[in-house]
DNA sequence: AAACGGATTGGCT
DNA sequence: GCCAATCCGTTTC
């Protein structure tokens, strides 16, 4: 069920940020648990990727996590406001990640409407990478978690979604990257609600 | 020590 | 659609 170690250690970020796509998120705090389906990612490229905190081998006290082994979280604030939630892959000192930018409520719905002060049913509950860490209580004492451990994990329910119902196009938010920012390296499930806008490729 | 700006959101026009 | 909110990591003086 839960995801093994092994699995984030795959050196392939751009494979693990689709193969996310219908995983299940979890959180457990104070004994309450909320979970949601991944629904949209997008792939952080390491040392390579002008967009990634850890483009040129930037290493500073914020992005140290992101050289951890893979299988850590890595959450920042983002406009003094939201907190994003990524997940480390590889092996150490290679920093790539996934950002979630959605998930679609599964467990513990009456909890996530509590801390969105919205119903469930609503998409902008938990589209967005902003969104959907809120819905799910992660905030910046969710940094550098172990994912194969009992606060903060992913399961794997059996949802998969064939090629043609996951599309790729340009990741958001990243105009700074210059040519990296057009890199089809957003991916998220055809026709869910809960994915952000824009929800075409 | 101080200034800058961002992997966003939601409320108002 | 536009724009303010809001804070801390990072850069600069």
């Amino acid at each position: 069920m839960k995801l093994p170690r092994s699995y984030y250690s795959n050196p392939d970020v751009l494979f693990i940020a689709q193969d996310l796509l219908g995983k299940v998120l979890f959180t457990e705090i104070n004994g309450e648990t909320t979970a949601g389906i991944i629904v949209e990612t997008e792939a952080y490229f390491g040392v390579h990727d002008k967009a990634s905190h850890a483009y040129g081998g930037r290493r500073t006290g914020r992005t140290e996590t992101l050289y951890s082994e893979g299988g850590v979280s890595y959450v920042y604030l983002c406009y003094g406001i939201h907190h994003l939630f990524n997940v480390v892959t590889s092996v150490q000192d290679e920093p790539h990640a996934v950002l979630v930018r959605a998930i679609e409520p599964l467990i513990g719905k009456e909890i996530m409407e509590l801390r969105r002060n919205m119903p469930a049913t609503k998409p902008s509950i938990s589209a967005g990478p902003g969104s959907a860490s809120k819905a799910l209580g992660i905030d910046r004492l969710f940094n550098r978690k172990d994912l194969t451990e009992n606060e903060i994990w992913i399961e794997d329910h059996g949802i998969s979604y064939s090629s043609d119902e996951i599309i790729a196009g340009p990741r958001i938010g990243v105009a700074y990257a210059q040519e990296d920012a057009l890199l089809p390296w957003r991916f998220f499930v055809k026709g869910n609600k809960y994915v952000s806008k824009p929800n075409k490729a």
